[in-house]
DNA sequence: GCGGATTTGTACGTATGTATG
DNA sequence: GCATACATACGTACAAATCCG
């Protein structure tokens, strides 16, 4: 759960927490993540915070962005296809 | 100059601007650059799109941010101090 | 092929917190 | 106390590309 009274940024909680659920296979990796607007309502922060986490996410080189597609999990790097 | 009809992103062309302007030296290496607000009347864009391009910058290592201080020029790799 | 819905990208504004000088 | 400066977080709006019926 992400707790707003944490000194621990919201986007920084929310980035460690999608990292918990790919990690543990609660979101399946051959799927795009929830949208932003999901992610928004599911854990009741703003859009430009979803966009941070994400951003962290990509830049710890978890999750790719298409645009206009979605975010998705990033493929192990030693994989072939 | 920042032009807000190019199809470059606002955030993207100040960042290569202050690139420019810091290897021609028209922004010296030995002071904080100009501050968030400064660059955002100097180039009449938002903050946000300010913060946007010294995190591109920063990203690509070419300046350093010290929270409560500023952001400097990234001394060079080779250096000793 | 068309049109609407979806999704990410960009850009703006504002507010608050914290640290420094 | 006040001004400066960065960090976080909220909101809004619109654009561009994609997807789907």
């Amino acid at each position: 759960m992400i707790d707003p009274m944490s000194p621990t940024p919201l986007y920084k909680q929310l980035a460690d927490l999608l990292a918990a659920q790919i990690k543990s296979g609660a979101i399946p990796a051959d799927r795009p993540l929830p949208s932003e607007s999901r992610l928004q309502q599911e854990h009741d922060v703003s859009r430009g915070t979803v966009r941070a986490a994400i951003r962290l996410l990509r830049e710890q080189g978890v999750v790719v962005t298409v645009p206009q597609r979605g975010t998705y999990v990033a493929p192990p790097k030693t994989s072939k296809r």
